[in-house]
DNA sequence: CAGTGGTCTAGACCACATT
DNA sequence: ATGTGGTCTAGACCACTGG
């Protein structure tokens, strides 16, 4: 037995999502508003609006102000984990991003450079000592002027400081190239992936709209002889991404 | 330049929010409710109650009825990619899904195994004429009697039909190792991850508190000859998993 | 300009948890 | 019994979008 009588908000919102889910309302068309559903259903406007704040924040419809509420349209991009880090694209003098993505605009964009203290975290990930000075890369990734992905970058300061690791360009084949020519080419590589609810800073950083996940995705390099050369955390807009990881028994 | 005053709402949902990363409430504590809320900030209980919201819809804390608000606790459980589905693992006759846990209980539940014309998305993956028959395994897996997972495994029927797979109880080595046994062991894997927000029903399911995103793995299972022989689509809670890939460059 | 969603107030009744 | 969060009404003013 269920509960004997769902609130009001939530049967509205139910038969929203069912008209949604048979494609009677389809991507970007236009659902029913505050207005609509206050007149439909007998109800007072904040009920209304609760109802549709399910939806929103179930991430399958859309509020614009002043127009209306849209269902939302979902296209995804493929991030393939172990090919895009084959030896052979960095080898190339390509940049490890450009993998997935094939002939559209990627980019990326507020590239900052620190050095500092690593925190515990990356001291831990990157087998150092406690306050041990790292490289910090900061960017944003855009594709098709969307903004995707945010990544930070730590290395150990001593294999980093100086070198293009450490310069706004980082030259052919990015990061991993010139960690090669110094010696220290990666060879192992370990991604984590964690779900959560975006910061505010992130939904603004990322313009994610309401009801989006973000992935955070936390990775080590390590070269052949299991040395961690770098951590990057990386937090991607859930709802512009697939990942894929190929792997044998 | 910001917003020049942001509303009320969210200046109470940051506060709090800054109150809990800095540690000052913490894990379990409780949160400032609604009437005090009113009181400290005084506002309508409508907007104390909208800027509790943006942190539920976060994730980050939870209301409980009767009781009051308080902050999350999250633990999650490692689920690791490629080591999990080593041969040695299923080959030794374990399941599977004991490979993360060690020694807590883990269990499934809900069992059931249907046979049906293949859905489109089915017969793609598993590279199968459009309507062809196949087996479909359902199920919910629990850790500490907390439902954590669901899933769903599709086989073809000329495979699985009337073998132990088709059973409720698959036997030692589970699903993997009743297709060695057929001559069909699966020798490598892809993983597609996409994350979203979760439908009521899987709220129920998988007992997840609001504003918990879920995490959508599907998973192909090949032979050493590439025929595709098992599709996997499970549905994660997304505070209960951090997943981990290991691959080489 | 009319219509939309965004914010906010001031009440009300209910179910549930704790004391 | 008191306090908590959950649902709901009936207003109000605002900012933005669109014709």
């Amino acid at each position: 037995m269920r509960d004997p009588s769902p609130p009001v908000y939530r049967e509205i919102a139910e038969a929203l999502r069912s008209a949604i889910a048979s494609g009677e309302l389809s991507d970007g068309d236009r659902v029913p508003g505050e207005n609509d559903l206050m007149k439909r259903y007998g109800v007072a406007r904040a009920t209304a609006r609760q109802a549709l704040s399910v939806l929103i924040n179930e991430g399958i419809v859309v509020a614009v102000r002043g127009s209306g509420v849209y269902v939302r349209t979902f296209r995804p991009l493929r991030r393939h984990g172990p090919r895009r880090l084959s030896r052979e694209l960095w080898g190339g003098g390509r940049a490890i991003w450009q993998a997935d993505t094939a002939d559209r605009a990627f980019a990326a964009d507020n590239i900052t450079v620190r050095e500092t203290a690593a925190p515990e975290h990356v001291a831990r990930a990157l087998d150092l000592p406690e306050q041990e000075r790292v490289v910090v890369r900061r960017r944003r990734y855009l594709l098709d002027d969307r903004p995707m992905q945010l990544a930070t970058s730590y290395l150990p300061a001593k294999l980093a400081a100086g070198t293009a690791i450490a310069e706004a360009d980082t030259g052919p084949g990015g990061i991993y190239a010139r960690l090669a020519e110094l010696g220290h080419a990666p060879a192992h590589f370990t991604e984590e992936i964690r779900v959560r609810m975006p910061s505010p800073a992130e939904v603004e950083e990322l313009a994610l709209s309401a009801g989006t996940p973000v992935l955070d995705v936390m990775r080590t390099a390590l070269t052949s002889d299991h040395r961690a050369v770098e951590l990057n955390e990386m937090t991607l807009d859930g709802s512009a991404y697939i990942l894929q990881y190929d792997f044998d028994a």
